[in-house]
DNA sequence: AAGTAAATGCAACAATGTTGCGTTTAAGAT
DNA sequence: ATCTTAAACGCAACATTGTTGCATTTACTT
């Protein structure tokens, strides 16, 4: 479907920031900090982009998630997300080397028995390690400084 | 042990509030915040108990998580704990009522297979949902504000 | 008891996120 | 096409969380 029909069909307005942003998501499938999104546009505000961000994730069209340094990451909602709480159904993955996240879709979160009254909602599962590229440029020593396409 | 000791043992001077700190996260077992801490805790400079739990991090005294909210919180390392990546071996419980986060000692964090050339360094487990207390609280309708002391 | 490195307290700063408000604009109505 | 208006934006100011520099104090060694 097309990216302004499908802002619009969330009651947001599709204007010009809201279609790049939402398109880098789509178009990556990585987990964004407010950091990387800033310097991939430069010519959003900065305090448009937190705006975009909460509009999105409330109208259920990204989902937040924290990083290993405990930092706000967005990414996108596939487009089975049952909604607002579409980050737990899934594994995320940190890379310590680059600092990319990647959402792995494939992987649904583990089933985990527990002791006690605990009563359990959900989980986030945060794995880390190095992602696909670094393994590679780490054989070959070299630097990793590029965000580069991943599909995951 | 002695408190006292164990602080000294990891070369680092046991002064008043070193030790405040550190009997309050070995008696409840609970990653703590730094707002609750400093309640807990007022007469200890802001500044100084961010240091103390920085010194006590790197000393693998404690360790640090991050909760549901994306808050940083501590917690004390069991004793027989590997050092400073304790936390990555077992899962934490976050109660969606009262906040507080539990360190669930017992419960190790899960074997997962993930696809493609990702290289697994270790994981983080987050639990969220009610905890005990406020499960009883909630069928009592009762008021559910006091921290009170909890072992996992 | 004295000496010294470590720890503390305070102020200033930095990073991250929020709020208020006047201006601009997207999208529906005319 | 133009008008209308609620929504979104841009900017400044503020809030929260965490860090750094430095003068003073204190825990531990001798
Ligand atoms: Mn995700
Ligand atoms: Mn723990
Ligand atoms: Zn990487
Ligand atoms: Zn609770």
């Amino acid at each position: 479907m097309d990216i302004v029909q499908q802002i619009r069909d969330k009651g947001l307005k599709a204007t010009p920031a809201r279609q790049l942003v939402y398109a880098e998501l789509t178009r990556s499938h990585m987990a964004y900090s407010h950091a990387e999104l800033e310097a991939l546009f430069l010519d959003i505000d900065r305090v448009t982009l937190y705006r975009i961000l909460k509009d999105f994730e409330d109208a259920g069209l990204v989902h937040k998630v924290f990083d290993t340094q405990g930092s706000t990451r967005f990414a996108i909602c596939h487009h089975t997300c049952p909604g607002k709480h579409h980050a737990e159904n899934h594994v995320h993955f940190n890379c310590n080397d680059c600092g990319r996240m990647f959402c792995l879709q494939a992987v649904q979160t583990p089933e985990i028995n527990i002791p006690g009254g605990f009563r359990v909602a959900g989980m986030h599962t945060l794995i880390y390690g190095s992602c696909e590229k670094c393994n590679q440029l780490t054989d070959k020593n070299e630097p990793t400084d590029k965000i580069q396409e991943v599909i995951v």
